[in-house]
DNA sequence: GACAAAACAGGACAACCGGTCTGTTTATAA
DNA sequence: TTATAAACAGACCGGTTGTCCTGTTTTGTC
């Protein structure tokens, strides 16, 4: 009488993996069991075995899958779509914090929290997880160098800045996760700001201004 | 025959202590079993139970007196007895640089790997945490004010400075850990130092440095 | 429809975890 | 000495963990 059953397997592994990064990033690695994972998601045990042999590659697909898309999502794409690398990164933390202090708590940063906990753990782990800040560097600093060919941004080094820029703001919800409150985060974009400032806003030295709110417009 | 033992409270419980700080370090709060701590700290578990009744109150240990000492004196102590905020904040990180460097690995901030592992698994282990961050914070906060009343330093909002030096080393620490490299550190301590720089060093707008450079050194 | 492979179900299991318990030894104080 | 508590030893237990294994069902292909 009841032999009905659908073989989704994308789907199958897609509920898999979401409520593993949320378990993960709420509870951490080793504080999730698989036997947790497979209760939320409904999910039998031959089931789970099949799609992540191991809870490693199962942690490993929600690093290179969700938390890097995380990250690309709310840092790498934002400050691609900016105006400017400065005005990326000002919108970013602004935007984090004002969701943070509207949904009332903080869980931290994807990234750190599972590379906090994974980095030394497994070579493969901390591999996955430099490439990820590998990445997010990468895009601020390719976003600063096209400001200064753009004549944006000042003689500021694009990877001290990057470096400076991602450090910070994992610091920042290091902070706000221990405290609860995503008030540091403002006042480290704040800091931030006040770092090497380009030569616009009011200027002393602002030239080609005009002209290169035009390209940007235009591309 | 064989009938000798010295009951040692205070020297079995530095022991314990010890191989836990390094255990947490090193693997993690969960990943850290009990078995692994007694075997590393040749201590049998009655002897364990009975200084530390749960592995709660023995990370709570950990923290309140091991990560908050080594705050205290990898940051807070070199901070204080330092000529300046920023020369103190210089000298922590190229110490800390120079430090792994020479070691050849890094196992990240003792503060910020237990913070994000267990300020979301219990409110006692939060608070404990964030107490040690406004702690640190407020070291840095206090010198630079007091950097202010002599002098040494402009207008620059010692809370903002605060936060974002911690935020900016505990996210170096967290980079230079996934990537196992301390260079991040430098680069975000150079990064750092360009934020909102003083009237002094070669000064456009600088006024009264000689006096004020007098004026600490009378102190 | 035959057949192989993928997708899934669900139980089994050994290892391990943290905590408890009882008992013994050592220190302390009267 | 004697009582009393602290310090320690070590076995024990219920529950959990991650993984494996054997089946069963579905899907795709010829």
């Amino acid at each position: 009488m009841r032999k009905k059953r659908i073989n989704d397997p994308q789907g199958m592994r897609r509920r898999v993996l979401d409520v593993a990064e949320d378990c993960f990033q709420a509870r951490g690695y080793h504080a999730s069991s698989l036997g947790d994972l497979m209760a939320a998601a409904g999910v039998t045990g031959g089931a789970l075995h099949h799609h992540f042999p191991t809870k490693k590659a199962l942690a490993l697909a929600v690093i290179e899958e969700r938390v890097a898309a995380a990250v690309e999502e709310t840092w790498i794409e934002p400050v691609r779509a900016a105006p400017s690398a400065r005005n990326g990164v000002r919108a970013v933390f602004e935007a984090v914090a004002a969701a943070l202090e509207q949904q009332g708590y903080v869980r931290g940063c994807p990234l750190n929290n599972l590379a906090h906990e994974l980095s030394l753990a497994d070579p493969d782990f901390r591999i996955a997880l430099a490439d990820i800040f590998a990445g997010w560097r990468r895009a601020i600093s390719d976003k600063v160098r096209a400001d200064q060919e753009a004549g944006l941004e000042g003689g500021t080094d694009p990877d001290r800045f990057a470096a400076l820029t991602v450090a910070a703001y994992s610091g920042a919800m290091s902070m706000a996760k221990a405290e609860q409150d995503a008030g540091v985060l403002r006042q480290c974009l704040e800091g931030l700001e006040r770092v090497e400032p380009p030569p616009s806003q009011n200027g002393s030295p602002a030239r080609r201004r005009r002209r290169v709110v035009r390209q940007q417009a235009i591309r």
